[in-house]
DNA sequence: GCCTAGTATCGACGTATGTCGATGCAACGA
DNA sequence: TCGTTGCATCGACATACGTCGATACTAGGC
């Protein structure tokens, strides 16, 4: 599977989106909790979308004692407007 | 379902992204025989995915006597682009 | 009108995916 | 050394999704 495919897989969900846009709104770490307790989602399955965009590299995560903070990925914005680029490139520049 | 999980959704999908791929590179009408030649899925399958697409908005199609040529929405990248913003807004300008 | 060609739709099937409860693991405090 | 708390993993389940063959639909040629 190529790394767009990965990519656009990871914000084929609406919950995953909503992780997003609080990571990318918040602009600062975002404790597994918050997120279980925003979501309608049992704590396992919010554990569960995280991995998926972590594996994707969408996110980032640390570990503080006991809670897990996760932030957006530095590059998240540009390796997602790169691969939508790959796939709808613009037209030839001059 | 948003339209942004609409738009990824649409995007999920190897098969898909080429398509999406054939056409931005192509820059004018692709017919669906020549996508049913060129990937490696049935008549039935491509037929499916080409439905995913125009149901996301992202491609047009128009018939011309017995064939049906496709196009990419003349807005896909902007739509796509402002989905992406949406999830991962800009830091606020000054 | 009939046949043929290109495409869309239907129904079925296997697999992937989202969800959950149960459980394991890591870190802290008593 | 416990017990507790926060998170990850596991196993199971239901649903969504990609795929296909069969078939219906549309348009053109004879």
């Amino acid at each position: 599977m190529t790394v767009e495919t990965t990519l656009f897989k990871a914000l084929a969900d609406p919950h995953r989106l909503a992780i997003l846009a609080t990571l990318a709104r918040a602009g600062q770490e975002v404790c597994v909790c918050d997120f279980t307790a925003g979501l309608p989602l049992r704590q396992p399955t919010v554990s569960h979308h995280l991995k998926v965009l972590r594996d994707a590299g969408l996110v980032a995560c640390e570990r503080l004692g006991t809670w897990v903070y996760y932030t957006l990925a530095p590059d998240a914005r540009e390796r997602l407007a790169g691969a939508l680029d790959i796939i709808l490139p613009e037209k030839v520049r001059a």
